[in-house]
DNA sequence: CAATACTTTTGAACGATTCTAAAATAAAAA
DNA sequence: TTTTTATTTTAGAATCGTTCAAAAGTATTG
């Protein structure tokens, strides 16, 4: 078990500058670690924590962090997209009541019998919902 | 193997009055079968087949379809939103660069290890997607 | 045919997200 | 330091896919 990154030394290893909002986001993200987190949470648990911050950097931020492989993004249906801050390779449950996700651990599960891809083709990963009610 | 229905039959049996713009959605994508059809593809495929519809009403119909059985909606991404209409147990290979998707029959793979769910929860469905590059 | 129930349409509204371009801040250079 | 340059943030407008509202049209029932 490595020890828990500080917020400066996860973005200092993502190599994004170390403002302000994006330190009190990765706190909030990482520290404070709520696991599937959406755009408009992230923002309003911000706003009631005190930090000043745009809609429009929460977004900026979630998609940089995404992009470089801090977060996972996860789109479930049409009015969920979610935010996960597990980026191991792991599935979800999602309870269609309440909207929530529950991680699977990818071990697990077992998957076999994937058929041969396209030439060149590679797999990226392997999504696994498993829709309950 | 069944005989396949006919646009009117398909309406009947699901409930859903045979109005001229419902049995024209429903042949181009029930005869002419398309299998991965965004609502924007079924619109533009109407007007440049003659078929006057108005979007909203694409939209009604898909939604539906869907509740009734007819269709199986599948989100990807924040901007691909597909109705299937291969409603079987099935899943699917999305190409990342060109936002194809392709069936992968559900037989052909086999999942074990599904974790214990929750008092009461049933599984609704699994969906599986295996995003290639 | 008249009455009722349902469907379609247009255009407005919506919610989530992205864009724009001006103001603010961080980093690098002097 | 101070200045310069590069990056980031912001507010608000714009966009996209989708849904809504209410009026007009069409199917079904009696």
């Amino acid at each position: 078990m490595l020890p828990p990154k500080s917020p400066l030394q996860i973005l200092r290893s993502a190599d994004l500058r170390p403002t302000r909002q994006r330190l009190s986001l990765a706190k909030m993200l990482f520290v404070e670690c709520d696991q599937h987190v959406t755009a408009d949470w992230l923002y309003n648990k911000a706003l009631s924590n005190g930090v000043s911050v745009s809609l429009a950097t929460v977004y900026n931020t979630l998609n940089q962090f995404t992009k470089k492989g801090l977060l996972r993004h996860i789109i479930v249906d049409s009015n969920s997209s979610y935010f996960d801050t597990n980026t191991n390779h792991h599935h979800h449950f999602f309870f269609e009541g309440t909207g929530q996700l529950k991680d699977i651990p990818s071990d697990v599960i077992k998957i076999h019998g994937i058929p041969l891809l396209p030439d060149g083709a590679t797999i990226d990963r392997i999504d696994i919902i498993i829709r309950v009610r």
